[in-house]
DNA sequence: ATTGCCTATGCAATTCGTTGCATAGCAGGA
DNA sequence: TCCTGCTATGCAACGAATTGCATAGGCAAT
């Protein structure tokens, strides 16, 4: 489990209460982590407990008061041990891909708008990246270790972006070919195709 | 939950045993959906009991008994109203992108080996993948529905694998410069840097 | 001979993640 | 005025996923 870990990076970066970590992993973390509020409050607990993170109590005017955290020594030191165990294959769950080969069994052309509006998604998406990229980068030559980390990640974004918006428009366009050619609802292809054995791609 | 399609989509393809869908879903599948055995082996029995697939007991020589499962009407029903579904926002699990960030805060040299090693991984991925597209779609001018959709799938494996490779090689780049440079184990960025909403990238 | 690995399935325990609900005051619009 | 929505935290229950272990025969190399 890395939550805990994806948490003392952002209160490295910023010290924050349970709501706003949970807001920022809605935003701009969740693109690398995603996290609900529940999971976060559960992990900050856990967390104090063990003196990675230490909480100060603030009050507010209007709204109920909030733990404020920030990381502590021990935080630090665990994030340290952590970075130096090697990387975990990544754990991939692509609906949209299931979808599409799913597709050859029924009707392609039942994809086409959910894709469309998968499209719109990663479009805006990119357009937020860039955004933010103009807006908290524009002088690349003027950043320190943590904002060229930071860029760098950034940077993945926005090629993962641009990379998906293309490879979606192939899928479009093969989504319509298939939904102009083959008329009549699939579904009946016997699936086996070229291929044989467990090791195709 | 959508492991359970996955599954139906491959017995589609394929019919085939528990432990050989879990090979599946540790080769070919595995990249845009993973699950380890158990997890298959629940699922099934779950299907089976729904009527979704059907089991029939395979006597081997030398090897225990196998049940091969494969895809049933229920199951492709099944199928159909999940394709009519809206498809959820990937849950995404970057752990590479959070430790790059982490990085800021201890050794950035520390991540260079791991980084590489990730970096082979997805060089020998992005080769399979290549081999792959040779030898199953030799002629792109001669494919059925079910291949025409699995080719499109590869394609955008392939491409994210381009794109990944292009990244790692930047993040590198990045990594390389900062241990060059500030020498003597980093830590002590203050990490707020430029940016101070919530709504940052 | 023994060790280790591969096929093939499964139980049990634990941890992780999700969903629904609850509280509680304040702000803004219909 | 009522309703909705936002900040801010949390409990309880359930379902999903992971991890460790077990069985059981065969195959290949040491």
């Amino acid at each position: 489990m890395a939550l805990e870990h994806a948490i003392l990076v952002s209160l490295l970066e910023q010290p924050g209460s349970g709501y706003e970590l949970a807001r920022r992993f809605d935003r701009s973390i969740g693109r690398f982590w995603t996290a609900t509020h529940q999971q976060i409050y559960r992990v900050l607990r856990r967390m104090e407990a063990d003196g990675w993170i230490a909480a100060e109590e603030v009050a507010q005017d209007g709204r109920p008061d909030k733990k404020v955290y920030s990381a502590a020594g021990a935080g630090r030191a665990a994030l340290a041990d952590w970075l130096r165990e090697p990387v975990e294959p990544e754990t991939v769950r692509h609906e949209l891909a299931v979808k599409i080969r799913a597709a050859a069994f029924d009707d392609p052309a039942a994809l086409i708008s959910e894709v469309e509006r998968h499209r719109e998604g990663h479009a805006a998406l990119l357009s937020r990246y860039l955004h933010g990229e103009q807006r908290d980068f524009p002088d690349l030559d003027a950043l320190d270790t943590a904002q060229e980390l930071q860029y760098v990640v950034l940077r993945g974004g926005i090629e993962y972006e641009r990379m998906t918006l293309a490879w979606l428009d192939e899928v479009l366009a093969t989504l319509r070919r298939l939904a102009n050619g083959g008329e009549g609802g699939g579904g009946d292809q016997d699936g086996g195709g070229v291929q044989s054995s467990d090791d195709r791609v």
